[in-house]
DNA sequence: TCGATAGTTTGATATTCTTCAAATTATCGA
DNA sequence: TCGATAATTTGAAGAATATCAAACTATCGA
């Protein structure tokens, strides 16, 4: 996963907020819509940002779409995090 | 520091290029700019985005600006994003 | 099979972002 | 004081982003 893509991804404070909200439990789309005041379709558009970045699955359960936090991504971010600012071991991002 | 402001600064890709430069050491902008392909203007504003984010300091030495790190934003962002991902205990970014 | 519910996709619009070239400011050295 | 060097600011242009409304797709329940 190109950290280009998960950085510009956590740039949004909507997409930070579904990321709070996900971290409780894994929810479908229209739960999570209904902590914001913005359309199904705007939420739609952010999921899928996220699902590019790896940092959401989702899953088909009947009707639902259920949406769910993937860890793994959030940890190589960090790493990558780290890697700026730590002391300075020759690496890339 | 908002971490709206940090987030933003930390999506551009020339920023955090500007970031790894500077974890080697403090340097004048115009050592910064030898790395890019990019005008020293456009440098300058990327380096206003840092400083606002407050991940870079800036001070003057005669001629040069010399630009630096500022790890303790770092830490509070990496705080931050380990509340976005870690186990829920009811926290705010 | 049909209507209702859940969610996505599309097309348009307004805003924000990145970049450049040119003008401007600040400091140094002679 | 002047020219050169270092960097910032300004104004403009093009690309990317967020959002909405409306159309569409998929599944459920009766």
């Amino acid at each position: 996963m190109s950290s280009q893509i998960v950085f510009k991804a956590l740039s949004d404070p909507t997409r930070r907020e579904i990321l709070r909200l996900l971290r409780k439990r894994p929810m479908p789309a229209g739960e999570v819509a209904e902590a914001f005041v913005m359309t199904k379709g705007s939420l739609s558009h952010h999921f899928n940002i996220l699902k590019q970045a790896g940092l959401v699955r989702c899953e088909r359960r009947g009707q639902f779409q259920v949406y769910s936090l993937n860890t793994s991504v959030f940890e190589q971010t960090m790493a990558t995090l780290m890697e700026l600012f730590g002391p300075d071991r020759r690496k890339r991002s």
